[in-house]
Formats: C-alpha cells, structure tokens, sequence
DNA sequence: TGGCCGAAGTCAAGCGCTTTACCACAATGG
DNA sequence: CCATTGTGGTAAAGCGCTTGACTTCGGCCA
C-alpha cells in the first residue's frame, strides 16, 4: 500500500479510501491510484483489513446439514451471493454439545461477522442462543416464534395449498400426504413437514376433499410397506402429495406391480424436491421444486445487509416452490 | 491478552506462548496463565493473529462444484477435519474466466494458506495455474500427471477390477458398464468415468469376459432409451456395472417391463454412489461405495500438513470403495 | 479585505497479536 | 572459579491496514 501511495503521490490513506470508497477523492486522483495499483498488481490484505476494520468480511454457515438432500443449492447460491459482496462463507461445524460457547465464540473472537443458520426447528436452541449473544444471524427456514426475526424460508403452506388447489383442479378427491417420520431423529422438529401437514388438513377441509396423511419412517421396510398400506387404508386415493423422497421412488416402481398406473391411476406430486432428484425416475416425478437459489442468495444478502447497518424492519421472506412438471400427475380417472 | 497478562503477572509475551504452545513455559506459569484465561473467558482475536503470524488458517475449497450428488461427504468432512485443527473451509466460487488471477489472488492476498480442489479433469488449467501460483493445494480427484502432486481420490481401478470379480466369481459372463457421457458438458475430461472405462475393459479381457460399454448422456430421453438399446445390442448381458445413478435407477425400474427381473435374470452393480441414494431404489442397489468422508478428511489433513511444514514426498492415497450389499446383485442366472 | 466554509488530502494512532532479540540466572564442566 | 550453556521469561518491533483528527487551499460572501 505505501509503494501504491509513493508511486502515485499520494498518501497511504487515499489510497485507502480509493480502494474502499469511504470518502471522496478527485477523480484523478482516483484514476492514478487505480492505474498504480493496477500496474503494481497490488491486492488488500484480508487479515490487516480485518483487524483495523474489526470486520472479518465472514459469514458463519452453520452446520451439520443432516438434511443432505436439498441444501447442496442453499450452500452455494449464499457463497457465490456473498463472494460477490465482497465477504466469504466459511462452513462451521457445531457440536451440539456446547452450542453457547461455540456460538458466542464465533462472533466474540471476531472470526465471523454474522450466521446463517439453516435446518431450523420448531423450537430451536441455536436460535435463542444466537439472540443472547447478540450475534447477527439469518435463518434459511423458520422458528415457531418469529418477532423480529430475519428468515428466508420457503412457503409451504402456499405451496401446499397450490398443489392440493392443481389436484383439485384435475378432479381429485381423495388425497393423501406422505411426510417423513422423524420421530427419534436428530431432526425431531424440523419444522416443514410440521407446516406443510397442517397446510394439507386445512386445504382439504377447506376444499370438502379426503386426505389421509402417512408419517411413513426412514428406513426401507417402512418404505416398502407403504403401497399395501395405501391400499388397505386409503384405497379411494387417487393422488398422494410427497414429501418423502424415497417414498415417492419406491411408490413409483412399486404400484404399477399392483397394476396401478402412475399418471392415469394415481397422480403423485412432490414438495421441496430438487429437479434432478425428480428425474431420476420414471417416468419423472411431478415436483412443486424447493427454490434453493433463490433462498440462499437471499439469506446471504439479508445478512450482510443488515451487518452493513441498514437495520429497519427485519427480512421475512417465503418464496413457494414452482411446479416442475414432470409426468407423474394427471387427471383423476373415472369414479369406481 | 494484555489483561490477561496483568492478572496472571507475566508479559504478553508469555500469554502468547501458552495459548500456542510455541515456547517452553515452566508447569507453574502456565496453569497460572490458563487460569486466568478461563476466568477471563479469553480468547485470542483470530484477525489479529493471522496479521502478525502471516497465516490466515483458512482452507479454500474451490468450487463449482458441477457434479452435485456426491459431494457433500467430501465438503463436510473436510470442514470438520480442517476445523479440529484450527483451520477453517470456505468455499471459493472459481469464475471460469479469470481463473490465474483469482487464484493468485486468493493466496497472494492471504486470505487462504492452502486449497483443496475437486472435481478435477485429466488436464486441468486450475492445476497448472495452482502451480505456478506457487500454492499448497491437494486434489480430490486426479489429473493425469501426477508426480510431484498431492492428492487423494477414489481407487476406481480396484474397485471396477473388485467389481468384475465378484461377478464373474457369480458366474457372470457378459457385462456392460454404463457410464455418463459427459461430452460437451463443463465436466468432458472428468477423469472417475474415463479411469472406469479403461480399468473395466482391461479387467473383463484380462479375465476373458465379454463388456460392453454404453455411454448415456444425462438426459431423459437418453436414459429411457438405454433398456431397449441393451436389450437390442448386447442381449445376453447379466450384469451391469454402473456409473450413472439416473441410468441404474431407470433400469430397474423398466426392466421389470420387459420381463427381466433384478436381481434374478441381471444383476445390477452401482460404483461411487451414496448408500442414501442406492436405498431410493426398489429392490435398493448394490453399490461401491464411494468414501467421500474417508477422502475429504484425508484431503484437509495432508493440506494442513503441508502447510506446517512437513514437506517429505507428496500424499498420494487411493482409497477403493466398499460394497454396500444391496440387493440387485446376484449370481449369474442360468445360460440359455 | 477578511473570515468562513467545504472539499481533498495527510497524519498518526491504533487494531491484537507473533516473534526475534535479548536478559537474568542457575547449572555445568574444565 | 570462570567461561559456557541452557532455561524461563521480557521487551519491543512490527504485521498491513482503517479512521478520526487535522491541515491546506481555493472560493465565496458580507
């Protein structure tokens, strides 16, 4: 920076304020600076940056991501948005076990200016742990309390509604809801299928539909049993709203064995899915596709608004998912 | 530091060579300096440390990471291994177009110590430039010329010869390897499926085996066409040894169709997949493994070696995968 | 004409550590 | 008994920036 500020005549801190717009300077001035620094291949040193500034340009990811199969966009949409802003995403393993410490040493140790929280609970501890260390944080999903909260989520009960809404459309009457089990697990509480459930009864009550939801375990017996169980408790349904990925696969190769077609018998639709898990099968699952991009962009940008002082109201954002097409939906076939 | 310094009565200095282990502390001093420490709730200021010491203890992870089904093991447990360290991961977006300066200037800047790069192709510019820029970097993955290089990756060699033994030791005679032709995508030149092919066909006439090789591009229609151009080009196939996660699950999903039964008329053998996505399947896929957890570990660990200090020859471990039973693979059924 | 003002720059004091040189002292050996 | 070596500790010079206080100077108004 001093050979910068020689060459071009000026003082070490012109060329400070040159770099970092932080206060006016003729414009030719600005123009030698930039030139010199050009010719001299010169770059800002992120550590001294940091120190004098007390800003790290860091933001927090939080994980372990139990949830492996849809935050792969989520992660790299928010590290392109913040690389883009000049900040960068450093992934950050936390230990369930001393969650207080970790956290407040983040922030307090000025290694990260802000967090991005994602695979958020009902009732989640990280959360009240980041309010009491004052930490500046985003969530990508939602708590059940929500003042003053900033959170990017998607919207599950719009899109809930959308797709029992299409169904109907198609002349379905009788639904059913497939939803992961995760009693017992370490995602106990992860809020979407808790929201989307409650979408789905309102949406078919609301509508005078039938809808029969299934909590339908993890593991491949559950997932295996499923079809013999549809038929022997909803054997009227004629189109299951998913949101249980393997599920919706082994519904797919198992019901044309029990001679149901997948469209012409039975639609099937899927909630939060990626695209190229939905093309995976055949024929290729109609998915309502989680907007991933869209959200980790968003929480990114939200963060590093707000730890750049535009404080206001707090970012709530719900983005629904938009239909994918696929061909495992169709028109519910003529009433027995 | 320096209240910390204070209360235990000793220099700053000394402070320093505790927390870091740096210079030898008589028993007494030490506790005495932890002490206070603890009481004080102190910890060292990470912008700071990384000015004076010239070390940001940042890894960077490059990405696009392109292929985006099995990666996340890899990211994880790199973080994680970089994190017991003291290290951290951040994941740099590589623009395409400026790849020499971005990553001179990553290294140059001093945000990062060291990079980990995936995703690598048989020549690779990012290497070249990595190279010349003079960076510690590890590769998970391979480039074609190697000497001198470290790097970790997937013994695909052993694990297709492993694979073609074990079927021929089922009485398999004829098989075919499905791979993803990656012409004219980001990814032509992606080494795992181009070291498959190679080890494959060398394997089966080694062992005087027929193989046939379909390439099958990412596409639906390619996919779904591929039952019905086995069944035409290479009839008498009983196994399959498969690269392309979307080709095995649509094959076993259509070959019931056409009257060929999994695992009883063919068998069906997955290499580099997750388990999570060979139990979406119906019956769930026998799968090698890939050890994407072992790999990223691996990979953070010999980068952070490095970059202490321990110079010795280059990393270089090859890790096979591990069978996952499954259940699409049987033995050979009996010749017609 | 003098006083005032704003705009463009400069000065210099840190930011919170690491690390080299150095010092005091005790133990050791010839 | 003195020189030598080793041991535990301190002093202080940075690391490369940011930033608030200060200077300079030309214009403008009364």
């Amino acid at each position: 920076m001093q050979q910068v500020a020689d060459r071009a005549k000026v003082s070490i801190s012109t060329v400070s304020f040159v770099v970092n717009n932080t206060k006016p300077v003729t414009p030719e001035t600005r123009e030698r600076v930039l030139q010199v620094i050009d010719e001299l291949g010169y770059r800002r040193n992120r550590a001294a940056r940091a120190l004098a500034s007390r800003k790290s340009r860091i933001l927090a990811l939080i994980y372990p991501m139990l949830d492996h199969r849809n935050n792969h966009a989520f992660v790299e949409s928010a590290a392109t948005a913040a690389e883009e802003r000049g900040y960068n995403l450093v992934l950050w393993p936390l230990h369930s076990d001393n969650v207080t410490t970790e956290i407040a040493s983040l922030i307090e140790a000025g290694f990260a200016d802000g967090v991005l929280l994602m695979e958020v609970q009902l009732d989640d501890e990280r959360v009240s742990r980041l309010r009491e260390a004052q930490a500046p944080f985003v969530l990508i999903g939602r708590t059940r309390e929500l003042a003053g909260i900033d959170y990017v989520d998607i919207d599950f009960e719009r899109t809930t509604q959308t797709a029992v809404d299409e169904l109907a459309k198609l002349g379905h009457r009788d639904l059913a809801l497939v939803l992961e089990d995760l009693r017992g697990t370490p995602l106990a509480g992860y809020a979407p299928p808790i929201r989307t459930e409650q979408a789905f009864r309102e949406a078919v009550a609301a509508r005078g539909l039938a809808g029969t939801v299934f909590h339908v375990a993890h593991d491949s017996g559950s997932i295996s049993a499923l079809p013999a169980e549809l038929a022997s408790s909803a054997p009227q349904t004629t189109a299951i709203v998913s949101m249980h990925d393997a599920a919706s696969l082994a519904l797919l190769s198992a019901l044309p064995r029990r001679g149901i077609e997948v469209p012409r018998d039975l639609s099937i639709v899927t909630i939060g899915t990626t695209a190229s898990l939905a093309a995976l099968s055949q024929p290729p699952l109609s998915t309502y596709e989680a907007p991933g991009h869209v959200l980790g962009r968003a929480a990114a940008e939200a963060l590093i608004a707000r730890l750049e002082g535009r404080d206001g109201p707090a970012t709530q954002v719900l983005v629904p998912c938009a239909l994918h097409p696929g061909a495992s939906m169709g028109p519910a076939p003529a009433r027995a």
